[in-house]
Formats: C-alpha cells, structure tokens, sequence
DNA sequence: TTAATTGCAAATGGTTTGCAATATT
DNA sequence: AATATTGCAAACCATTTGCAATTAA
C-alpha cells in the first residue's frame, strides 16, 4: 500500500507534479478496490466518505492525470462510462477480461494469451503492435449454471 | 446489392416491421460504404446528399433497429462515437480490427484467431463465450515506414 | 508571488426522447 | 380509424472546461 502510493508520488515529482492530498484520496479509493473496475462517479462517491468536499471535476482531472502517467487506464465496457484499473505498467503485461452479460461482473484473465495471434498480425499484416483489447461476453460459471 | 436489401425488407416484415424509404436510404448509405466503418453522424451526411429532408433522429433509430435485427452492429474504436459495420451474420464468423493510431486507419482481420484462446478460457474458466471483440492498437505499414 | 490545484457551474457532444405531424395498413 | 414512422427541438448524461478562489513552491 505505502510503497505503492511511494511509488505514484514519486513518478509524478518526476515529471513536476504532485501527489495532492484529494489526489492521494482518489489513489487511496482505486487502490482499496483494485479487484473491481470503478467508474469516476463510483471513485467520486467512495472519495466523498473520506472527504466530501471534493468536487467531480477533481476526480476527473486526477483520474486523467493518473491515465496519462501509466498508474491506471481506463477501459471501456460498453455500459457507457469509463472504468478503470490499475495498469500493468511499464511490463507490457497485457490482460483481458471476460464480461458475464448476466451478471455484469468481470473476470480478469491474466495471461497473455494472444503472442500467436501477435506474431501472426504483425508478419501477415506489417502491423507494429503498441496495445491490444480483448473482450469476451459470455456467461459466467454461475450465470450458465441454471 | 438487390439481394441484400431484400433480405433485409424481409427480415424486418418477419417481425412486424417495415423497410421504409427513409430505412433504405439508410441502408444503401451503409452498402456502400461497407469498408468503412462509418459513424452515425457519418451516415447522416450522406444520408443527406440524396434526401436533405431526412433527420439525425431517424438515422439513429434506424441503426439501433438494424442492430437488434442484426443486420449491422456497433463498435467503439475508442474515438468516442459508436460506428457501424456490417455483422457477420448467423454464422458467428467474427473478425478483429487492426486500428492505427497515427493515421486512424481501421483494417479488418478476416480470420478468427481466437479458437484456441476461447477454448482455454471455456475450460479454465467455466466461462461460456457468447461474442468477443479484439482491437489491436499499432501502427500500420503505412505508418510504421517512416 | 508565481504557478498549480480545486470547486462550482456552465458548456460540450454524442445520443435519446417527447410530441405533434405525416404516412401506412 | 388505429398504428407506425418521422422531424424537430428539447432532454440526457458522461465528461470537459472557464473561471475565480485557494493552496503550494
């Protein structure tokens, strides 16, 4: 917890910005709900409990901020808004999700299971890959259990 | 091209609904422009060229009818508009895009590159797939030679 | 004291909706 | 006549922005 807030502190003094306190609140929120996929005005109503002053724009501009400097992203799955979860950093560690489309909830895969397809686009099409997204809607083992 | 929207006049009638000149106008719009990947506004516009009397509304309720025939569906490439595409049909053939992001450049990857992913994740995950959508962010061979 | 940060309210921009007019069955 | 379709303008809603007040270097 400490490094990691440590960590973001010190990858924005690196480039002349700083950790705010409202920042660090918007930090301490995604942080203690890592295993979901919050929204801003989810992030904006969980950091009003700490601290209600804060304003959404705030949010807004903090989760931008954090966006731009590779802490978080933010994804879209198709409900509207976007979300966002911590990034995989500099590791080019990609991970995809599966969206039960019963439930709503969203299951992340952690391995990387598309080198071969990589390979193949980046031979086949003289495509240089950056980044890549995968999302796969189905129907969780709950939701496919009845 | 015939063919095509008589399938489409058909597909609608078996459900109580009508190809109306204004829908068709809409549709030859997306016929002829199936490679690319148009937006609703970009519809619109050309939409307009041959009836200036038809309005934005329109056009967005006929994409969202043609969407849940299944005759087009919507991506997000992330610019955000959602844009239109042709489905794949009944044969659940998906195919993937190729997005550059210098020149915006969207090429689709016809084949499905996916099967053995889909299976790992059905059987490690319990998780039945019902769709998926893989974007692949890069720069194309155009873009990368320079 | 100069620049960055913030809250508020207003603006933005793609999309949706209420409604009255028009067209279809 | 009863129902579906359409154009227009207004509403919506997530996000962004202008600005004046506050805070930090």
């Amino acid at each position: 917890m400490k490094e990691l807030i440590i960590g973001v502190e010190e990858k924005l003094r690196a480039k002349e910005h700083k950790l705010t306190p409202r920042r660090e609140l918007v930090l301490r929120v995604l942080m203690e709900n890592s295993d979901k996929h919050l929204s801003a005005e989810e992030v904006y109503n969980l950091v009003k409990v700490k601290e209600p002053e804060v304003g959404l724009a705030t949010v807004y501009r903090t989760l931008e901020l954090f966006v731009n400097f590779d802490i978080i992203n933010g994804i879209d799955f198709g409900d509207g808004r976007k979300r966002y979860e911590f990034g995989a950093g500099d590791d080019e560690h990609h991970h995809h999700h599966l969206i039960c489309i019963k439930c709503g909830d969203i299951i992340e895969v952690d391995e990387d299971l598309l080198d071969a397809l990589e390979e193949r686009v980046t031979r086949d099409y003289g495509f240089s890959i950056v980044d890549h997204e995968l999302k796969i809607f189905g129907h969780c083992k709950k939701c496919s259990g009845e």
